[in-house]
DNA sequence: GTCTATAAGATGATAGAC
DNA sequence: GTCTATCATCTTATAGAC
């Protein structure tokens, strides 16, 4: 499993541009080199003289996706459990996502489906979920030691929330219930809540 | 937003076998007419015969798959509210699923990302949240009700479930980690007694 | 109903000019 | 680095025989 990129040429960085938005306007299954061709601009054989072959070049904006995900996940927001919880649940499930947040939500929900039947595929979202899981409990058990929280599993709590935003993120990216993400957001916060304040 | 079907002739029947056969295989992005065909034994012209188009063919399966999901998700387990949630939790995140189960789980998974950006399968999956919703909000409804659970807001705990077991769903098909099902699964339960258990 | 043959076009990838 | 031209293969879909 070898570790995600963080930089990209300017090169490359324009073909990931231009994957993202072919992969917006057509989806995965349709996704073919015409299409981010097209939108790059150039003609369909540029890509290849900086990747080998379609699958790498989809493994190398998997990175590219992945990274741009985590950015800020638990970026310095003070020391206090409760705001850092706050803070990361807001990045992970966000309660009014605008556009170029549910875009991209968009396209990680693609890629993700695709772990199903590529391993490669699969490391990569197996490290980002353990990551997830391993910041939110780290929130947690720090909150448990100083006292601002219960002494609860804080990998427990950690899991449920992974799973919870998982499916609040594919609840609003794959139907039109107005309250796909809201609700489980809203129960997020108030199972947290409950689990977490110490016993009077 | 047509009904779901719930009949198939035979032939159509093979069809839908042999697609979901081809789906596990080949995965939706690689899923071509030749390879149903293959699964079929018979010419790649025969399913022609039954479905308009590649398209057309899809849907149908959609229906099929999501029935054959759906099954069994509130069948009679008698009255007991508690016993009735705990039936339907496990139906809907069974704890060691088998694997028919997973395989199934699997290509729902794959069908779910094409919502994104296919139409008919968004009002799909917008009616099947709804409906799973809206099973789960009656069975805490009822406990309410007969003084079983606690007075709870059952929409807003039939959510959380929802947006829990998708999202634990995706964790256990598209990662290899060890308890992408068990975790969310085990404190889904333990959030559930923790919200519904009357107040001594 | 299912077959073979075939159409018409898209696909991933490469060679070689510039 | 990027282009045009090209290749072999695969794609969805249809026509017509049986």
């Amino acid at each position: 499993m070898s570790p995600a990129r963080t930089e990209w040429s300017d090169a490359e960085e324009e073909i990931m541009r231009a994957t993202y938005r072919a992969l917006l306007s057509h989806g995965y299954a349709d996704l073919s080199m015409s299409h981010i061709a097209d939108e790059l601009d150039k003609s369909k054989a540029a890509p290849y003289y900086y990747y080998d072959s379609k699958d790498e070049l989809l493994v190398a904006f998997l990175d590219y996706a992945i990274y741009r995900f985590e950015d800020g996940l638990d970026t310095d927001v003070g020391d206090d459990p409760k705001e850092r919880l706050d803070h990361a649940v807001e990045k992970l499930l966000p309660l009014r996502p605008d556009e170029k947040t549910r875009d991209l939500q968009a396209v990680l929900v693609e890629l993700r489906a695709q772990a199903v039947t590529n391993d490669a595929f699969r490391e990569q979202f197996s490290r980002l979920d353990a990551e997830i899981v391993e910041t939110i409990r780290e929130i947690v058990q720090r909150g448990v030691d100083d006292g601002t929280f219960r002494d609860v599993d804080a990998t427990r709590i950690a899991e449920h929330v992974l799973a919870t935003i998982i499916g609040g993120r594919y609840g609003q990216a794959t139907t039109d219930r107005e309250d796909a993400i809201g609700a489980p957001r809203v129960s997020l916060t108030s199972y947290l809540d409950a689990e977490l304040r110490p016993r009077p």
